[in-house]
DNA sequence: AACCCCGCCAACCGCCCTGTA
DNA sequence: ATACAGGGCGGTTGGCGGGGT
């Protein structure tokens, strides 16, 4: 890859300014590997190697671009920092609704949570995570609000007669689950919902989650290939295929994904939503299978999201 | 003005995986 | 089969800076 010297001299000057802490110590009088913060000098000369050379063996560009680092410590300077495809600034409301959700399905694999938010490195989004949305998912999850939610979709429906739930003018089994654990919710968008479509109740049972550690997501399909279901769907006492559990320990709920249990013309999904830490959406009393140590399976994280139609609420674009 | 506390984030550490000799 | 090096990744740390007292 060549660039022209004004570029190369821009993306530099592009940097420069974030270097307002002073650099490294630099006290060290042995000329052996450099430790600590990058000073500007540095970060031009691997810059200008990058740009004028490309990639190649890390420890091969620490030594030819002239730095007394290592080429580990290059290799991370450049990904997170130098780059000049990387975003700056702060993270807009979709990018945080798509790190929560990409963080309830896979946990903290942060560099393929990473993929999916094009100019964000891994580590910027582990930052992001440890200091504000651990903290914020925690503070939501100690009020009644679902907050930790998309925003977009959040619709309560505590009182069975809620305007917003068409029952269909039938009995929902849901509603006898609903009645034991009066601060279940259910959470979704453009929500008409079937008594003979959804069936909450054989999903709970008494397990806390607090024994899930840490935040752990267990899509139902993978799940149903551990028990030797033949297929990757799920199906509740035939009543509906749901797609995902979504457990969150930190924030003692757990909740469904699905759009298969409601009327096709609705291009929607339903996030069954409780904040009851004795549920436990994994156990089912009226099915064989109960599993309580479950693990995160290697699943593609690229296919889930291509086949995430369910998940309306990441319905945007990343710019 | 000085001090303290705390949040943020860049960078390091250590482990693991993979490729190669 | 084994050893080694390079690279990737998640966890952790340390320093800076802003806000509060």
């Amino acid at each position: 890859m060549m660039m022209s010297n004004s570029a190369i001299t821009k993306i530099i000057d592009k940097n420069k300014p974030n270097h307002a802490c002073g650099g490294g110590t630099g006290n060290n009088n042995k000329p052996k590997r450099r430790k600590g913060l990058w000073s500007p000098d540095e970060d031009e000369k691997l810059i200008r190697y990058m740009l004028t050379n490309g990639q190649g063996s890390w420890n091969v560009i620490a030594r030819n671009a002239g730095l007394l680092r290592c080429g580990k410590s290059c290799r991370l300077r450049w990904y997170n920092y130098l780059r000049p495809d990387l975003k700056r600034g702060s993270f807009s409301p979709q990018e945080e609704d798509l790190i929560v959700h990409l963080h309830s399905m896979i946990g903290n694999r942060w560099s393929q949570i990473a993929t999916q938010l094009p100019g964000r490195t891994d580590n910027e989004i582990k930052n992001f995570w440890n200091t504000t949305l651990k903290k914020r998912l925690k503070n939501n999850s100690n009020n009644t609000s679902s907050g930790s939610l998309p925003n977009n979709i959040i619709c309560n429906f505590l009182d069975p007669s809620d305007q917003h739930v068409d029952m269909g003018g039938k009995s929902n089994p849901m509603m006898d689950s609903y009645h034991h654990h009066d601060d279940m919710k259910v959470v979704a968008n453009t929500v008409r919902m079937y008594s003979s479509s959804f069936s909450f109740a054989p999903v709970v049972s008494g397990v806390s989650l607090n024994q899930f550690d840490p935040l752990i997501s267990v899509p139902y399909h993978n799940r149903c290939q551990q028990m030797g279901n033949k297929e990757n769907i799920f199906n509740v006492n035939g009543l509906g295929d749901y797609g995902n559990v979504i457990l969150d320990p930190i924030g003692k709920r757990a909740w469904v994904e699905s759009e298969r249990f409601l009327p096709p013309s609705e291009n929607t999904n339903v996030i069954a939503c409780t904040t009851n830490s004795s549920l436990n959406m994994l156990g089912m009393e009226n099915s064989s299978w109960d599993i309580e140590n479950p693990k995160i399976g290697d699943w593609d994280l690229d296919g889930l999201i291509d086949n995430n139609s369910s998940f309306t609420f990441l319905d945007f674009q990343v710019d």
